[in-house]
Formats: structure tokens, C-alpha cells, sequence
RNA sequence: GCGGAUAUGGUGUAAUUGGUAGCCACGCCAGACUUAGGAUCUGGUCCCGUGAGGGGUGGGGGUUCGAGUCCCUUUAUCCGCACCA
């Protein structure tokens, strides 16, 4: 019988089904894994060919741990709302409900076609009301928690407004508040709140965005121009977990490159606020700087345009060009300021500060390289030493004092981390590194300011102008913002029959009649944004049906957190820090157990497109073959992948693809013609989009797995070339053909050898998510054991090749095994070192470094024993001349090295 | 500019973590068989050399008996952040 993986496939996955082999329970007596999949945002294009690399890794790996005796937790679902759902649906008039719909039924459609173990009684859809009714449930939760910096934990609101009461907050008459001024107030602390906040507006999607959805100046989805616009929002105080989000990075199993990437965007610094005094005023100045050791260098300070106090430091004679210049930079959008800047501009308000060290009067200007969201947006400007201050001082011709010995500051800044210090009274002759703690203490000392950490990290803008997201829990009473009641969870998203914004510019539930509360207060307009269903679904998976808790008591403690989560890398910046936000804030509710979400995590590289080319002869419109192409003045011109086999151009499929080629005339080489090819995007106008359907077509599921791991390590970005599936095809081929007659005769020492090593090899490959070596290793397996067809042999190899190739292996196992039940209910063969016991080892013997003979000996001789032998060898007499060594290095079953 | 990663045959890659560089495949070459295939099997395939031998892991230098692996330096490519004081 032949492998008929067309037949075998779809027969299995439908038992499974039917089975329900891959449901979990909480269980116990068993221990739990979790293995998570980033869920995918079901895009109307469908699955490529790269898209279920990152699944099938996890699959791998979850029918290993089974295998190896876990409970495993491996569910799927779909991240549902997002914009271009609604794009779409703006464009056609279509709703984002039914697009959504459907293109979750082909990826459904495409993955079951792959035989994942995903236990779909477990789905989750993030646009389902049973599901964002826990989604709003946080954001309520949220906006009823404040950060108590006391206890370093969010905590109820109502413990604030208790305080608030009694009078415990110093400066604040809380009695004496109306209620407009308490809502403020308690916004200024909620951990989700509205304020008045510079925004990332796009203009061409009509709605806010949130910083890691914006790169250069451009929206992420759809690459529109973004500006910086004043806008009343909702935002998640994600900033107040800034240090938990970054010491927590320590405890967790993801890449360095990762941790680091959220590091950057945390981006703790440590410094002191300082104060200066103004000289025409008695404000003093705030300021932020890690580098007090600088001071004696400071010659000017710096405003950000937006800062409070610019109108009131203004002298009436720069009162113009102050002025102008505010307005000029408001017009300017983000793009703009990025590209521009290399150019130096600012303006002389015509105050002066003194500097608290010198005593010096130094002027103040306004420049918009100084930032009103960073620090205080407002600095020390010291030339001598910062290539910003330097290209600045230069432009306006003010002094430059260098404080730190060494470079050339006529010419350049000297960014200096190090070095010693001059012109600097107390702190001369101290190196930098040394003047910067001394100067910290001296500034506590003299009351000049105090010791302050900032981070870069922004709180979340969290409301969306759109209607494709979860509504936001949020009516209003007379203008002051309210939580709707938990039991009034979910506010169903309503029905609307136009999708873009009203002509006031208002997001497009404000025209939904009657959305407002049973009693008739208005309900906010605005929904939450792409991340805001993400955050969580891991916990929602492990108690999907749940509808009195997000996930209860008893699941969590056994379920807990993912253990394995495998994803891209772009989600560094947004999914993988709001999660972990959200997260530490359940955890400070009391409702999960765990602080940290993904234990550990795997970012599975890149599928590139391998795009194929032609070439057309100019002169004669003749198509030329890819090694003749010298010859001739030819144009590249991109050919569907799906006609090319091994670089090879199917002339016949040629013709049919497009009728101006229906006559193409060609020139081979060797009779065929040779393709041209290129690592690009996979994307259709490159022609390069490989289909997984039609590869399971093909090959199969099983030789598609196979090969998707055979291509190379997994978190490694690499093109998608079909040329070579033949090999993984072949292998699946043979290993099938040696179950045609199963035997029960004795394994031999050299089988049992080459088993256990592959035993040994796959299951510590695939621990260590190598799973492009541990497909190599079944290679090397069935070429060392030739014809063997012993059951001693082919059942644990069996049960060893299951994870990778679930098909063919259930088949065999019932077939040609004669089994029963399903092959994932086995255990994973052990490995026995016994087997692997060798009587000799051939020994690598090198004069100086270099190898020059074999030498065969028994295992377990000494070192010195080693040696004698190997010096009474021929070879090495030979070698030696007569010499005796100097010196030899005998590592036992490794190399001995003569040094002569 | 700052931070991170990568660099090995014609191609994808491997290397017991400092110990025979190129495993396993693709491709290519030669052969066998044949129901002439997108089939199967066998052998060969880093470079120079008939050979003994020599050279070789982006470039240069170093440590070591021994370096793809460690250190310094340099180049190229990719990714992240970017006027963050």
C-alpha cells in the first residue's frame, strides 16, 4: 500500500474530532502545561504559507509534553475587532461583523487542514459580547483602582476617597470640592482615566493612536501621516507600573534581544531635579538631568515650546517672537519635527536663570528640541558636552566651557561617559563616573533638588474614534464620567448602518439613537483599541464558559500562567507590555495568581517571499533563460512561484497564466528555462505567495510540518523556498514502506544503537526548540537503519516521530501496529545510555595543531595510557622524526595533540 | 546617534558548546532499473592540486597545543529606539 496521505489525513482529523482526543480538563493528578499561540487578527487574505510556522512549533511541542505525560492547555481563538475589519467595511458597506465571520471560517478552514491539537471547545472570539463583557470588566476595575505608592499595588478608589474624607491628603479640602473638581481630582489617579493630553491623531483613519501603533510619523495600518492634536481621551495608567514592568523582565525565559527591546521602551533613567532659580521672577525653574556633573558647563537653559511658563519668562520685547514661534511649532506635525531634525531653531525669551553652583546669569530660550512629555520639558543646556546643546550654542553663538578633559569641542561635542573633570571648583580632578554620585549628594545637601527616575514609557491612549472595538463602559452624568455597574456587563456593541465618523467628526456610535443608560445619561461614544481584547485571552482560555468570572478561582490555581508562548517579535512594544500591565493589575485585585503572564517565550522568525523572475528580451519580446541572460538587454518581469518547480518554468502554465503571454516564444538552456529568483515580501503583486492548502495538496500535512521545520532554526526570518519539500516527502515515504510487513524478530545492537541515539538526539532537540536538527536526526535514523522492519524498533520511532508528523504516525500505529487507541495516549520512548556504549574510540591525533593520523583504542584507558599507546604508534614515529614531544594534550574519547 | 542580532559550499543549514568544519537535505554530476516519472535505488559533489599535500567559516589582529566557537578591531546586512537631557 502507498502513502495516501490524501486519504489518511482528512480520515484522522475527523476522528480526532469526533474523539474529542485533544479536549483538556483541569486534572489534578497530572502535572499542567500551558502552550500558547499568539492568536491570530483573521485577515480577509487568508493563511500564507509562513503564518502557521510559529503554530506548528507549538503543536510540535504540545504533543511532545503530552506525550511525556502533562495535562497540556493548548487553545485557539481569534482576535476579531480592528480597523481593517471596518476599513472594509466603510469601503463596501459590509459589516465587520460578517467579513469577520467569514474570515475566521476560512483560517479555521486552512488550520484544521494542518492537524493541530487545539482544543477548540476553548475558542475565544475577542468581539464576542460573553467575552469583551470581561474585557469591559477590567476597564471598569481600572477605572475604579488608583496606584497607592505606599503599598506599590493598585487598590479600590474608595480607599482614596476614605482618605480624601478624613483629611489625610494635605493641601486638599475634599468637603469643599464640588463635584466636577472631586472627578478631576480622582482622574489624576485613576488607573483608567480621561484627560485633556497631546494625542496621536490620524487624520485619514479618523481616530487616536497609540504610540507602538505609530512608526516615523505614520500609522502602522495603512502608513497615513500622524499628528500631534490636544484631544479629551481615556487612557490606561500603564506608567505607574513602570518599574514592575521592568524588574519583572528578570524572572522570565524570553531573549535577551526582547527584554531589551521593552528595557528601551520602559526606559528607566536615574537622575536629579533640580531647581534654578529665575532671575527676573521668583519662580524657580524645574529641571531633569542625569549628568549633575556637568553643571559648572551649564551657559543657557532650555524650554520645550509647550511648557507652562513660556508666556510668563517672555520679556515683552521677545514677546513676538516667542509667540510666533509657539504657533509654528503647534503646525508642525510629528513627521515634519522628525524630518527636520538636524535643523537647529529657538528663541530667546529674554529671562535669565542662575546657576545654583556658579551664581551665574544665564539666558533661557525656547526650542523644540526639547521635549514637554520627557522630564520636566525643561533642561540645563551644557554644549561643551551634549550634541544637541553643542549644535545649538553653535547656531546662536553662546559660550562653550568644557568640564570634561579631552576632545575637541571647537569642533564637535565630547559626548563623554568618562574622564576627568575640569573647570568644575569641588569636583576637580574627580573622573565623571566618580563626579556624578558626588554631585547628586551635594545637590540633596543643598536642598537644589532631589533624585528622581523617569521613564519613558507613556500610559496607553485607550479610546478609539471607530466602531469596530468593545464599547467603553462609560456613561456621563452632567459631564462627570461614570462606570456602568458590573452587572450591567456587556454593553453590547449596537447595530449601526454607516461605519464612518459623523459629519461633526464624532466616532460613529455618537449616531446610534438611544445609545445612552436605562436612565438616560449619555454612554460613551468611543471604543477600546486592538490591544484591549488581547491582554487577557490567555486567562479566558483556561475557563472559557465561565460567565460569573473572568476565569475562576480553581482553574487559575491549577492552570496559572503560560508556560510556552510562541509569537512574532513585532507585538515587543504593545501586546507583550499591556498584557503584562494587565496582568500585574489582576494580580493586585487578588484574581489571578501569578505576576507575570509568559513564562516563557519563543519568537518564531519571518517567512519571506522567494519571488521568481523571467526575462524579456527587449529587442525580440523572447523570454530568456536565467544563464543567458548576458547576452541580451532583458527586462525582469515577476512569475507566479505556483508555475515554477525547482527554479524551473512550466512554459505550458507560462502561457495559460495571462493571455498577453499565450504566445510567448522562449530560449533554453539545457531544453528548459531557468528562472531567475529573490528573497522579497511574500506578498501578491510579487506573485510569491505560497498557499499551505495547496502544499497539503501536494505533499501533505504531515511533510508541510515537516519542512517548515526543516528549514531552519525557528526564530530565525528566512524565505520560503518549496525547492527542497521533495526531501522531507521522500523521508515520510520511506519511513511508511518499512511498516508494509512488521516483524517481531530481535533488534540488533547497531539498531537498537541508532534508536536509542535518535531517542537521546529528538527529545533534547526538541526541549531546546531545535527542531530543524531533530527532523535532520530522523533522517540520519532511517539511513543508518536501512530495511529494518522489527517492531522493536518501529514503535517507539513511532511514537518519537507523532508530534512531528501526527498523520502518518496515528495510521501506522493503528494499521500496521495494530493498536487501538490513539498514539497520543503513549508515552514518549526513554532513552538508554546503555546502547550507546562504545568498546573503542578512533582517536584524532595531531602534531602541533595539526591532524595527521587515526589511532583506534579501547574506551577507559588513563590519559597516560593513552599516550604510550599512541607514541608506539608507526604513524607517529613517523611524524615525530625521531624527536621526543615537548608536551601532549590527551583528552580522553576526544583528541590527543603532540606538540613537538 | 544609541541598543541588539547575524555573517559557514551553488542553496537551506549542521558542528557533541574550545577538540577531525560542512551533518541532513535541495540542486548538480555519473550510473542502475523501468510501467519513461514530479518514480525508485547506488555513488560522487568546499576550493587548488594527477598526487603527496596545501588552503578554507565576511576582513585584519590576538589568546590557546588547538578557534566557526573566546577577546580586540573592522566591514556588510537585518531589527528595535531615536532630539529621552
Amino acid at each position: 500500500m502507498d502513502y495516501n496521505f490524501r486519504e489518511i489525513e482528512p480520515r484522522w482529523q475527523a476522528e480526532w474530532q469526533k474523539r474529542g482526543t485533544y479536549k483538556v480538563e483541569v486534572d489534578p493528578s497530572k502535572p499542567k502545561y500551558y502552550v500558547l499561540d499568539m492568536f491570530p487578527y483573521p485577515s480577509g487574505a487568508g493563511l500564507h504559507v509562513g503564518h502557521p510556522l510559529g503554530y506548528i512549533a507549538s503543536d510540535i511541542y504540545t504533543r511532545y509534553k503530552r506525550l511525556s505525560g502533562f495535562n497540556v492547555l493548548h487553545p485557539m481563538g481569534f482576535d476579531a475587532f480592528g480597523l481593517p475589519a471596518e476599513q472594509y467595511a466603510i469601503q463596501t458597506g459590509r459589516h465587520p461583523a460578517k467579513t469577520t465571520a467569514d474570515n475566521i471560517a476560512r483560517y479555521r478552514e486552512q488550520m484544521d487542514k494542518l492537524g493541530f491539537c487545539y482544543d477548540w471547545s476553548r475558542e475565544v472570539e475577542t468581539c464576542d459580547p460573553s467575552y469583551y463583557k470581561w474585557t469591559q470588566w477590567a476597564f471598569v476595575k481600572m477605572f475604579e483602582s488608583w496606584y497607592d505608592p505606599e503599598l506599590d499595588q493598585a487598590r479600590p478608589i474608595s480607599e482614596l476617597v476614605a482618605k480624601l474624607e478624613r483629611g489625610e491628603i494635605p493641601g486638599i479640602d475634599w468637603a469643599a470640592m464640588n463635584p466636577w473638581q472631586q472627578s478631576d481630582y480622582l482622574m489624576q489617579f485613576r488607573l483608567a482615566y480621561r484627560a485633556d493630553t497631546m494625542v496621536n491623531w490620524c487624520e485619514a483613519l479618523g481616530t487616536v493612536l497609540a504610540n507602538d501603533e505609530v512608526k516615523d510619523g505614520l500609522s502602522e495600518r495603512g502608513g497615513h501621516p500622524v499628528e500631534q492634536k490636544r484631544m479629551k481621551q481615556w487612557l490606561l495608567r500603564v506608567s505607574a507600573y513602570a518599574e514592575r514592568l521592568l524588574a519583572g523582565l528578570d524572572t522570565l525565559e524570553w531573549s535577551e534581544s526582547l527584554k531589551e527591546i521593552q528595557r528601551n521602551w520602559i526606559g528607566k533613567s536615574t537622575g536629579a531635579q533640580m531647581f534654578f532659580d529665575v532671575a527676573e521672577s521668583n519662580r524657580k525653574l524645574e529641571i531633569f538631568t542625569t549628568r549633575p556633573d556637568t553643571i559648572y558647563g551649564v551657559t543657557f537653559m532650555v524650554l520645550a515650546p509647550e511648557h507652562e511658563w513660556v508666556g510668563e519668562l517672555t520679556t515683552p520685547q521677545n514677546r513676538k517672537a516667542v509667540e510666533d514661534y509657539v504657533a509654528a511649532t503647534k503646525k508642525r506635525s510629528e513627521r515634519e519635527r522628525i524630518a527636520e531634525t538636524k535643523r537647529v531653531s529657538g528663541v530667546a525669551t529674554g529671562s535669565h536663570a542662575i546657576n545654583p553652583f556658579t551664581g551665574q546669569h544665564i539666558p533661557i530660550y525656547i526650542s523644540d528640541y526639547v521635549l514637554s512629555g520627557y522630564g520636566t520639558g525643561a533642561i540645563m543646556a551644557v554644549p561643551a558636552h551634549d550634541s544637541r546643546d553643542w549644535a545649538f550654542a553653535r547656531h546662536f553663538g553662546l559660550p562653550v566651557v568644557p568640564v570634561v578633559e579631552g576632545g575637541n569641542i571647537d569642533e564637535a561635542s565630547y559626548d563623554a561617559k568618562a574622564g576627568r573633570m575640569i573647570n568644575s571648583d569641588i569636583i576637580n580632578g574627580l573622573d565623571v563616573r566618580e563626579a556624578i554620585p558626588r554631585m547628586f549628594e551635594e545637590v540633596e545637601r543643598r536642598g537644589l533638588g532631589k533624585l528622581k527616575v523617569n521613564y519613558r514609557l507613556r500610559d496607553a491612549i485607550f479610546s478609539r474614534q471607530r466602531y469596530w472595538g468593545e464599547p467603553i463602559p462609560i456613561y456621563y452624568k452632567d459631564d462627570i464620567p461614570f462606570a456602568l455597574p458590573l452587572s450591567e456587563l456587556p454593553l453590547r456593541l449596537p447595530e449601526v448602518d454607516d461605519f464612518s465618523p459623523t459629519r461633526t467628526g464624532e466616532p460613529p456610535l455618537a449616531r446610534v439613537k438611544g445609545w445612552e443608560t436605562k436612565d438616560g445619561y449619555p454612554l460613551e461614544t468611543s471604543t477600546m483599541p486592538g490591544f484591549a481584547g488581547s491582554s487577557a485571552y490567555y486567562l479566558r482560555y483556561m475557563d472559557p464558559h465561565n460567565d460569573s468570572a473572568l476565569v475562576s478561582r480553581q482553574a487559575d490555581e491549577y492552570w496559572r500562567d503560560v508556560d510556552l508562548y510562541i509569537g512574532g517579535i513585532e507585538h515587543a512594544t504593545g501586546h507583550l507590555i499591556y498584557s503584562r500591565f494587565w496582568d500585574k493589575f489582576l494580580f493586585d485585585l487578588g484574581v489571578v495568581v501569578d505576576q507575570e503572564p509568559f513564562k516563557k517565550l519563543v519568537n518564531q522568525g519571518m517567512i519571506q517571499g522567494r519571488s521568481n523572475f523571467v526575462y524579456r528580451d527587449k529587442a525580440s519580446g523572447r523570454f530568456i533563460s536565467h544563464g543567458l541572460i548576458d547576452g541580451y538587454d532583458t527586462q525582469q518581469i515577476h512569475v507566479d512561484v505556483n508555475i515554477v518547480r525547482n527554479d524551473i518554468l512550466d512554459t505550458e502554465a507560462f502561457k495559460q497564466w495571462r493571455p498577453e503571454f499565450a504566445d510567448a516564444q522562449f530560449v533554453l538552456e539545457d531544453g528548459r528555462y531557468v528562472c531567475g529568483w529573490a528573497v522579497e515580501k511574500m506578498s501578491k503583486s510579487m506573485y510569491n505567495v505560497v498557499n499551505p492548502d495547496r502544499i497539503v495538496e501536494d505533499y501533505g500535512a504531515d511533510t508541510l510540518r515537516m519542512y517548515e521545520m526543516f528549514l531552519g532554526p525557528l526564530e530565525q526570518s528566512k524565505p520560503w523556498d518549496t525547492n527542497g519539500i521533495d526531501g522531507v516527502h521522500k523521508f515520510l515515504k520511506r519511513f511508511w514502506n518499512l511498516f508494509a510487513s512488521v516483524t517481531d524478530a530481535a533488534p540488533t545492537p547497531a539498531e537498537l544503537k541508532t534508536l536509542h541515539k535518535t531517542i537521546k538526539k529528538v527529545s533534547e532537540d526538541i526541549e531546546h526548540f531545535s527542531f530543524n536538527t531533530s527532523v535532520a536526526a530522523f533522517m540520519i535514523c532511517l539511513n543508518e537503519l536501512g530495511a529494518c522492519s522489527k517492531r522493536a524498533i518501529l514503535e517507539p520511532l513511532t511514537v518519537l516521530l507523532a508530534p512531528f508528523a501526527p498523520h502518518i504516525t496515528e495510521e501506522l500505529w493503528h494499521s500496521a501496529l495494530g493498536h487501538t487507541g490513539t498514539i497520543f495516549d503513549a508515552r514518549m520512548p526513554t532513552f538508554d545510555p546503555a546502547y550507546l556504549v562504545e568498546s573503542s574510540f578512533e582517536y584524532p591525533v595531531s602534531v602541533n595543531g595539526k591532524l595527521r593520523f587515526k589511532k583506534s583504542l579501547p574506551v577507559g584507558l588513563s590519559p597516560t595510557e593513552i599516550e604510550a599507546a599512541v607514541l608506539q604508534d608507526e604513524a607517529a614515529q613517523k611524524w615525530l622524526e625521531g624527536k621526543t614531544p615537548k608536551k601532549m594534550i590527551v583528552v580522553p574519547e576526544k583528541i590527543v595533540n603532540i606538540v613537538i
